[in-house]
RNA sequence: GUGGGGGUAGCUCAAUCGGCAGAGCACUGGGUUGUGGCCCCAGAGGUCGCGGGUUCGAGUCCCGUCCCUCACCCCA
């Protein structure tokens, strides 16, 4: 195969895409209900507002993004995550100003550049909210609730883990602290750790390496460091979900990759996944507006790997058979039939018709296999007796449909009001 | 960037010691001159990833190369 989708990038296609268009649908109805409005942002941004936003240090900006120059010669991203975007048009458009809280979800593809495996790619597909203007432990418990309620309402089994990152005024005391203990002990860790320690030193207690297991073991713990403010915060949020029955577990190691996080991170992990088994992850973000050049406004918001959690199974009960197969033969009934089509369409019917000049049985072997629930036969015989030949390829069951003076349209929706089948035209907006 | 596994029909895969490239599913047609699914019959479909080498003969052995995939790192 000459051509082929770039490495780390796939084709969704039917049925695939099908169950992702529930997946979808679902989220969007979701966050309607919770007071999210849709924010759709370009796919790309100047690199600033990356490298800014996310931390010159961090992973993905030192080595996974998709970076170019436009002809000007101004240096462009493909982005690699949402919300550094969401923030810069949250300044742009003074969102602020329009009454706070804003709360916004979105959905789209984004870039890294990795090498690719299971669950990670580098076109990836994300979905997630942010709530800005709020400091409150409400907001946090919102967003958390959120997430869970999505995954759990497409039947994805997820462990909460749940932890502060504390802010201004605690972190940097307990990052020299981390520093001051793993010095002394440097020799002990992994070469990657001992490079984590110039470049973001909380991400050495995200180590799984077995050396390191010991001196991190040691090592102060974060929640001992947290300031008055950042633990009541910790301590509200978690008596919301407490009280929402939301299950969650303290983890005291969870660190998240991007700068911009402060107090509350979380991810929601698939339990039987081994490697990439966050599906969701999210936190608070107070400083990243100002980061921005807006205003200080907190906020928090989490996103969710979609091609993550098509992979965890989500569970949907089975579609049924839906739509009319129009089967003609002979050139008269073939041109009646393609005005049937356009008539029922126009009702918002689910209608298809033969374009290959194909047999009956052939077509009724179509009709079958694109899981129509009905065939309407309309042949010489039919024609010349003014009637259709209604067959319900769900039950077998066939009969006869009388449509004088060719009143065909009018004897199929007839019959079919009697079965309620689904139009679109009488849920628009579903 | 570092390792492991793998490339044969549209898909999932087989092919013994180096000896005529196959199966299941899917597709097309027929069995039924106007009736889907189940069944039966038939058909179509191949650059054995690519290039070179060894050999009377290579899907198979050797060398190179490209691609896919899984894992590490990191992350959704």
């Amino acid at each position: 195969m000459d051509l082929r989708a770039p490495k780390g990038t796939q084709d969704i296609l039917p049925p695939e895409s099908e169950r992702w268009r529930r997946v979808l649908d679902l989220a969007h109805r979701l966050f309607h209900v919770y007071g999210y409005r849709e924010i759709i942002l370009p796919v790309m941004e100047y690199t600033e507002v990356f490298a800014r936003g996310l931390g010159e240090g961090t992973d993905i900006v030192r080595k996974e993004m998709f970076t170019f120059l436009d002809k000007g010669g101004r240096s462009l991203t493909l982005r690699p995550e949402a919300t550094a975007g969401v923030a810069r048009a949250f300044v742009q458009h003074r969102l602020d100003k329009a009454g706070m809280p804003v709360k916004l979800y979105y959905c789209g593809p984004m870039f890294r550049h990795e090498r690719p495996q299971k669950g990670r790619y580098r076109q990836f597909h994300q979905l997630g909210v942010e709530l800005m203007g709020s400091s409150h432990p409400s907001a946090d418990a919102e967003v958390i609730l959120l997430c869970s309620e999505f995954l759990r309402s497409l039947g994805i089994a997820s462990r909460l883990v749940l932890n502060s990152v504390g802010d201004a005024s605690c972190r940097p005391a307990y990052e020299e602290a981390l520093r001051a203990y793993l010095h002394g002990r440097a020799e002990e860790l992994c070469p990657d750790c001992r490079r984590r320690m110039e470049v973001n030193i909380l991400r050495v207690l995200d180590c799984k390496e077995r050396q390191c297991a010991g001196v991190i073991a040691g090592a102060p713990g974060l929640g001992d460091y947290l300031c008055e403010a950042c633990r009541h915060h910790l301590q509200a949020v978690e008596e919301l979900l407490g009280a929402a029955g939301v299950e969650f577990s303290r983890e005291e190691r969870l660190v998240r990759g991007l700068d911009y996080y402060t107090r509350t991170v979380f991810e929601f992990q698939d339990p039987v996944l081994g490697g990439q088994n966050a599906l969701a992850a999210g936190g608070r973000y107070d400083r990243l507006v100002e980061e921005m050049g807006g205003e200080s406004v907190p906020a928090v918001g989490f996103s969710v790997g979609l091609e993550r959690v098509m992979n965890a199974g989500p569970s949907f009960p089975p579609g049924g058979r839906e739509g009319i197969y129009l089967v003609a033969m002979g050139k008269e009934a073939r041109k009646q039939a393609f005005l049937m089509a356009r008539h029922l369409r126009a009702e918002g019917l689910r209608c298809d018709l033969d374009h290959l000049d194909r047999s009956l049985k052939a077509q009724m072997k179509e009709a079958d296999r694109q899981g129509y629930r009905f065939c309407i036969i309309l042949g010489e015989e039919e024609l010349r007796g003014e009637y259709l030949t209604l067959r319900d390829l769900e039950t077998g069951t066939q009969e006869r449909l009388e449509a004088e003076g060719g009143r065909r349209v009018e004897a199929v929706l007839r019959r079919l009001e009697a079965w309620m089948v689904t139009r679109w035209k009488q849920t628009p907006g579903s």
